[in-house]
DNA sequence: AGGTATTCACATGAAACTATTCTCTGAGTTAGG
DNA sequence: TAACTCAGAGAATAGTTTCATGTGAATACCTGT
């Protein structure tokens, strides 16, 4: 045991890594290779608050991983770099609409902007338009320009719908000292084409596109951080490139090609391998693959839980399932393990959800005189799927 | 044979409901002066 | 009388149920040849 456990302490000591951290995904860099241009005309379009004159709303596209974020995180910090000497009254604010339970609807939206603000706001009880209020009186106490940057945004609008973003908009008009600015983040390409008109017009008013990196490219940012991250000469030959290969074709996300070498990394320390190997890469891959896909499953309620065990059950059967066949057997189970049956409209959206999360393959069908429904298949490798079973036994039959 | 109608088994959407957590407000209660 | 307590009304939110409407094609049912 002894034994066992040096070996694993020195390989701890005797890393691969020098600082992992700039790997990691919190991460943000010096410099930001090859999105020199989008960083030009980020900063172009924001310049005039330094003279603190309202700059025009902003929206920025990309996939994830193109460097969005960190780019317009790059700007705000050397505006604000500029602003600190003179008393220009700028504030930028940045917000990420994704987080659960903390911006992901219009109130905690408004919450949060007033936290970071220096106000305080209860997590409920209050009507949203009191909360809106506290804002403008929050802000418009003396003269500034507040740039709001809401990363993500596509995601509140999908949950809260677009009015939100329209309020934003026209709060400008109830405000006499402050001015804000929008600062729009969006993965989703399609995004600004569902929006409401009246939205779209005010808020685009300036577009930048992020385009992927290609492969060429994530090697150059690769290889800039690894330089940091790894000790010398620690990397094999074709490391990098494989990495940026399997990253390119995921759309070019860097941040994808970063985990895959972090994880080759821990993978390499873990086996005791000196340096990054090609197979390495390939290990990581599987590995954030399957993690992936297991964190989901771990961390769904139990209902969802119990749905897709049922799909589990059917699918070691017949490879492809409807979804009556899926309800009868997750009332099956309901019963045995004692939960209340869900209505067959609600499971009906938990199997959409998982078709969203890609854990499934579903699509619709219609079989004539049988009738209209959803043909189901796992999406699951089927060596990940023993596991996800056992992870989904453990959490239902506590 | 060719065309139309029916029918199934759900999908999809919207609204309403439930439970929980939290604020705000005003009535009633208490303790000290 | 000021301070305190406590119940009730209202909000936000998540997760659901209820109600209503939609739907694509295999099959049944015609219809004229």
């Amino acid at each position: 045991m002894v034994v066992k456990l040096d070996k694993i302490f020195n390989s701890a000591s005797n890393s691969v890594f020098r600082d992992k951290s700039v790997l990691q995904a919190n991460y943000s860099p010096e410099t930001i290779p090859h999105r020199d241009k989008e960083i030009e005309q980020v900063a172009a379009i924001l310049a005039p608050c330094l003279k603190g004159e309202k700059t025009s709303n902003l929206f920025v596209y990309g996939n994830t991983g193109t460097g969005k974020t960190l780019s317009v995180q790059y700007v705000k910090n050397e505006l604000l770099k500029r602003a600190g000497s003179s008393p220009s009254g700028l504030r930028i604010e940045y917000l990420n609409c994704k987080l659960k339970k903390i911006a992901d609807t219009e109130y905690r939206i408004l919450a949060e902007l007033i936290k970071k603000l220096g106000g305080e706001v209860p997590a409920t009880g209050l009507p949203t338009d009191s909360v809106y209020n506290k804002f403008i009186e929050l802000i418009d106490k003396e003269k500034q320009i507040l740039i709001l940057i809401l990363d993500e945004v596509d995601q509140a609008v999908k949950k809260i719908s677009d009015n939100f973003l329209y309020n934003l908009t026209r709060l400008n008009s109830e405000l006499t000292k402050t001015q804000i600015c929008l600062v729009g983040i969006s993965n989703d390409l399609r995004f600004l084409d569902d929006l409401d008109p009246r939205v779209k017009s005010s808020l685009s008013e300036e577009e930048i596109i992020f385009p992927p990196y290609n492969a060429l490219q994530l090697q150059d940012i690769l290889r800039g951080r690894a330089e940091k991250a790894f000790h010398k000469n620690i990397i094999e030959g074709g490391v990098i490139e494989k990495c940026a290969a399997f990253a390119a074709r995921e759309h070019g996300d860097a941040r994808r090609a970063l985990d895959l070498l972090r994880v080759a990394g821990e993978i390499a320390d873990r086996s005791g391998d000196k340096k990054i190997k090609l197979r390495h890469i390939d290990l990581a891959n599987n590995k954030i693959e399957r993690d992936k896909i297991l964190d989901v499953i771990e961390s769904e309620p139990k209902q969802f839980q119990l749905v897709l065990m049922a799909i589990f059950e059917l699918a070691e059967k017949n490879e492809k399932m409807f979804t009556g066949d899926v309800y009868k057997v997750y009332r099956e189970f309901c019963k045995k393990v004692n939960i209340e049956v869900l209505t067959q409209r609600r499971v009906s959206s938990i199997i959409s959800e998982f078709d969203m999360l890609g854990l499934i393959n579903a699509r619709n069908l219609s079989r004539g005189t049988y009738g209209k429904t959803r043909e189901i298949r796992s999406a699951i490798p089927k060596e990940i799927e023993e596991h996800a079973k056992i992870i989904l036994r453990d959490a239902i039959f506590v």
